[in-house]
DNA sequence: CGTATATGGATAC
DNA sequence: TATCCCTATACGT
């Protein structure tokens, strides 16, 4: 909606500088993990992440006043959009892009990608498969969903440590995690099971998962277990994903 | 009106 | 490991 053109840039909240990048001519977007950055001209770059709670709301004709939690607003010739409640919004040089990179993995969807980073990080590891997955450092983009989801699919117990999985089995989820998060892409939202898999009778909202937040499981209706992984909720099948 | 919850992450020890 | 930050919504009283 805004490529090719001039956007004015506020700072409703006043928490970043708005004054380098306003009015400036928007170049290209980019996604790196759950890290999202746009380009300017003058190579003036915003990064963005969204965090748990972060949200956009798009205008298209009337435009509201900006709400007092709204931390960054875009107007363009076509659209108003407005950022709530992200973790990270700041306004910087190509530098910042290059020191957030610095500090993530390969990110699945990208075609640059190197797997055999991930592999070799997660063979060498002691910790658990789980958390090594919401590393960013170790893989970029994956979050609760597609840990609890891929290790699913996969049939890994998330409490299995890294070097235990082993190279072969960590090159397996790593080609479940392109897939997924390019599925989630293609529809604009999460999608983690395989369409012959879902269930006739499936939620409007098309939320289907194989144990992610369920109480059983989707293929063999064992009951989930739930723990407290880190500090996040941690999703297994005890029956597809042995110990 | 309170409390709990959520696809996340930085920082202090 | 603990604590804090960010916001909206659902649910109980």
């Amino acid at each position: 909606m805004f490529a090719g053109q001039r956007v004015a840039v506020a700072s409703p909240q006043g928490r970043f500088d708005a004054r380098d990048v306003d009015g400036r001519r928007l170049d290209r977007v980019e996604a790196y993990g759950k890290h999202w950055f746009a380009w300017f001209d003058g190579d003036v770059v915003v990064h963005v992440h969204l965090g748990l709670f972060g949200k956009w709301a798009t205008f298209l004709d009337v435009v509201p006043l900006p709400r007092d939690t709204v931390r960054m607003r875009w107007t363009g010739p076509s659209a108003t959009i407005d950022l709530v409640g992200p973790t990270a919004c700041a306004v910087g040089n190509p530098s910042l892009y290059e020191s957030v990179v610095a500090r993530l993995g390969p990110d699945p969807l990208r075609p640059d990608a190197e797997r055999e980073r991930f592999v070799s990080r997660v063979s060498r590891s002691k910790q658990s498969v789980g958390q090594l997955l919401m590393d960013q450092s170790v893989v970029a983009g994956v979050g609760n969903v597609y840990r609890a989801e891929a290790l699913f699919v996969r049939g890994v117990s998330p409490e299995r440590a890294g070097r235990d999985v082993g190279d072969i089995e960590a090159a397996e989820i790593w080609k479940v995690l392109v897939t997924m998060l390019r599925a989630g892409v293609k529809s604009g939202q999460i999608v983690t099971v395989a369409r012959k898999e879902r269930p006739p009778l499936s939620p409007a909202d098309g939320k289907i998962n194989y144990v992610y937040k369920r109480d059983r499981c989707l293929r063999c209706a064992s009951p989930i277990r739930r723990w407290d992984m880190a500090g996040r909720w941690c999703y297994a099948c005890p029956t597809c994903q042995p110990r």
